[in-house]
RNA sequence: GGCCCCAUAGUCUAGAGGCCUAGGACGCCGGACCCUCAUUCCGGAAACAGCGGUUCGAAUCCGCUUGGGGCUACCA
């Protein structure tokens, strides 16, 4: 067991362990967010604890809207549930940070009467200046003081000119953060400068606020990423300041594009809304992101959500920022699609048959289609391609296939033949049709593969697909007749029209 | 620039001094199977960033260098 748990999860006071995902709803749920999300979630479910959803919607400037429900849905659609939150309230709440300012201002008046805080009336642009003249000198751009300095007098206090409220920050000393992941992390205050607590609009900043917010809804953990970690310092002060119990640290290694830069917009689909519209499903996501930073001690890769609760350990979490790879994804993803239950995949790939206007409702059974498709698509797009045929009529034949396959001026009286042949089968099923195949391969003294080849493409469209019997059982007597017929008639008439 | 974090194959990782002639996974290459494709199954190439220590012994501990990332906002 980890040193720095015991005491809170063990002996008899059994302290309830409490995490929370804090997202600022400025745009879509990033691949990141999403896994520190489930990292919480895991670790609030291995320890029986709970989660919390929290919306850091200090900074209404860049709030988007729609933002948090987005978010809201991308994390239900993983199965990452929370016990607390927005949408479904709780005992700690407001949960959205916004309907929180009053307390935060109550904590900054605080702060202020104790002088363990300042107001200061620098403008904007005197704070640019001062730090664009402390850059060209090749100087750490901190704030200089000036407005901590002022004695209290100074008639500036009773104007109404608009301030911020600066931190008090000592210059020295340092202040540790015990990171669960990292160890102990040591800076010295005199690095920091006297950063800005509330902003001149009355609202908190961001590392003001989530120390309160920590504090009031009974956060044991913090678990979120490494770009946290710098800023640890202040908000420990902040705890110290307020004479408030200082939390569990644990900082996540980063995700970062193939460029070895932060995930962004060009980098591609960095948004769960977007591998859900490329046909990744959410359990193959989740998958992944959970291999992204965490193992399990086995060597174990493909495991269901209750599996990671049972094993995840923050002990096992990685240090190093892990870059994503599209590959493994979309093969973990090709590994849960021939896996997952039927009638789940089905409720998966509706929508992608829908929006292609693809009307399933009279041919194949659907479900005895996706079989088929499954085993070789990596995507639900590509299951859905896989599945076309089975309910459209081919249009077009594969231009390479037809110089393959049509090339010999026999092939339309061996396509009309097999139609006969089939059109009088008892029974349809793989072992019959195999069977006629073979004796009609065995009449014209070719091979067997000498009319599969023709008649799948006759049939599909394509030179690649299903097993050819597989495919014929499940397509059905008077559709595979009638294909192949049409075909033959196509190819005599000059009609054959390759796929461009 | 300052501070902080990090460093095993192209990528995700195992490894907590001898079990490592470094294991697994994706990808890549080759082969087998097969009616095509996809699977599947074999096989292969591919890594401890560098340099100094400590030690009988280092991928594992320490230092330096180099490289990468983060923070340094009235963003979160």
């Amino acid at each position: 067991m980890n040193k720095l748990l015991m005491g809170i999860s063990c002996s008899g006071g059994k302290r309830v362990i409490r995490v929370r995902y804090a997202p600022s709803p400025t745009g879509t749920l990033h691949i990141g967010g999403a896994r520190t999300a489930l990292f919480n979630y895991l670790f609030a479910r291995h320890h029986h604890g709970q989660f919390v959803l929290r919306v850091e919607d200090t900074d209404r400037a860049r709030l988007v809207p729609g933002s948090e429900e987005g978010m809201v849905a991308g994390l239900r659609s993983l199965g990452i549930n929370w016990d607390e939150g927005p949408d479904i309230g709780g005992e700690f709440g407001p949960y959205r940070v916004s309907e929180r300012v009053l307390r935060h201002q109550q904590a900054v008046k605080r702060l202020l009467d104790q002088g363990l805080a300042y107001r200061c009336y620098c403008t904007p642009e005197e704070l640019e200046q001062e730090r664009k003249r402390l850059e060209s000198q090749k100087l750490p751009p901190r704030y200089s003081g000036k407005c901590r300095l002022r004695p209290p007098n100074d008639p500036i206090f009773q104007s109404d000119e608009p301030f911020v409220v600066r931190m008090k920050v000592p210059s020295k000393g340092e202040t540790v953060v015990n990171d669960l992941i990292r160890g102990r992390v040591v800076f010295e205050n005199r690095i920091l400068d006297d950063f800005v607590l509330q902003k001149s609009d009355g609202t908190p900043v961001y590392n003001f606020a989530v120390v309160l917010d920590d504090h009031d809804m009974a956060i044991t953990h913090v678990i979120r990423g490494e770009e946290h970690l710098s800023n640890t310092p202040k908000q420990i002060l902040i705890y110290e300041a307020l004479n408030l119990p200082v939390p569990q640290f644990a900082h996540l290694p980063m995700i970062l594009a193939p460029d070895h830069t932060k995930l962004s917009k060009r980098h591609g689909a960095t948004s769960v809304e977007e591998y859900r519209e490329q046909g990744i499903l959410p359990e193959a996501l989740v998958n992944y992101l959970l291999l992204l930073g965490w193992s399990a001690s086995d060597d174990t890769e493909i495991m269901t959500l209750d599996q990671a609760i049972e094993w995840f350990d923050l002990n096992r979490v990685q240090h190093t920022a892990a870059i994503y790879d599209i590959k493994k994804l979309v093969w973990m993803n090709s590994q849960y699609m021939r896996t997952i239950p039927i009638g789940t995949l089905i409720d998966y790939v509706l929508p992608f048959i829908k929006s292609r206007q693809l009307d399933v409702s009279r041919g194949p059974d659907l479900a005895r289609a996706i079989e088929l498709g499954r085993e070789r698509s990596h995507t639900l797009l590509e299951l859905r391609e896989a599945l076309t045929f089975f309910y459209e009529r081919p249009r077009s034949f594969d231009e390479q296939g037809v110089k393959k396959h049509f090339a010999d001026e026999k092939t339309p009286e061996r396509l009309r033949a097999l139609a006969q042949s089939l059109k009088k089968l008892r029974v349809w099923d793989h072992d019959h049709l195999v069977a006629v195949y073979d004796e009609e391969a065995k009449q014209l003294g070719i091979k067997r593969a000498a009319l599969i080849h023709p008649t799948r493409l006759a049939v599909t469209g394509k030179t690649v697909g299903p097993g050819l019997f597989e495919l014929l059982e499940v397509l059905g007597q008077e559709e595979t007749v009638a294909r192949l017929l049409d075909a033959a008639t196509a190819i005599t008439e000059q009609h054959v029209k390759p796929t461009p």
